[in-house]
DNA sequence: ACTTACAGTTAGATATGACTTACGGAGTTG
DNA sequence: CAACTCCGTAAGTCATATCTAACTGTAAGT
């Protein structure tokens, strides 16, 4: 069930810009929004939003908070896709294979 | 950049609950429709935005239309995923490294 | 042909969410 | 302690998405 969360997270597509910032390594909050289209404040909801999903981490470091990708998250997302990827496969496969049954008809 | 009309799709939990009913096997839009909060017309639109995000497939099957789960959307949402996953892990170890080391002194 | 079953579309109301501006708090430096 | 930096929060505005209700279209049965 945390798994919705994460999705309802990563589907704001300036929210996926803010966690993708991250993917080069933690940073603190200015540096995430210094040229994004947003302004900073807008950044840390968005960093809220993201640390509820447990999709990063923060610590203090100075007067900066320092933000990092959390694997939690991640792992929720990871857990959830697999449940349906092995189903999805199989579905595809089954749908082929009663397409060209039907072409050969 | 498909990744991101996946993610907005399955954000709506009443939307992961149509794509997950699929997970069961295809379906009709009845069948899913039954039991929901929501009216089947409702249902209808989600099924659009899914099937937009490559994530479901349908075909005509006499009166009614067939939904099957699409592997193509959720291909997407597992490679995005996966650039994100060994980063993500790498960050945690040093985070937790720098922790004990602070610890320590 | 008429009726029934099943599903997609439209229009409109409501709710949810993202953004900016202004402010307050906590830490650091002189 | 005063000024400065960095960041989170609150209030208010505006846009977007979801829902229901009514309608249309299509296929099958009588």
């Amino acid at each position: 069930m945390t798994y919705g969360v994460a999705f309802t997270a990563l589907a704001d597509p300036t929210r996926r810009a803010v966690f993708e910032r991250l993917g080069s390594g933690p940073k603190p909050v200015a540096e995430i929004a210094r040229g994004m289209a947003v302004s900073r404040p807008a950044v840390s909801q968005h960093l809220k939003v993201l640390k509820a999903a447990g999709l990063v981490s923060d610590h203090p470091e100075g007067t900066r908070r320092i933000y990092t990708i959390d694997p939690q998250g991640l792992r929720a997302l990871r857990d959830w896709l697999d449940r349906f990827w092995d189903e999805a496969l199989e579905n595809f496969r089954v749908e082929a294979e009663a397409k060209t049954e039907k072409d050969r008809s």
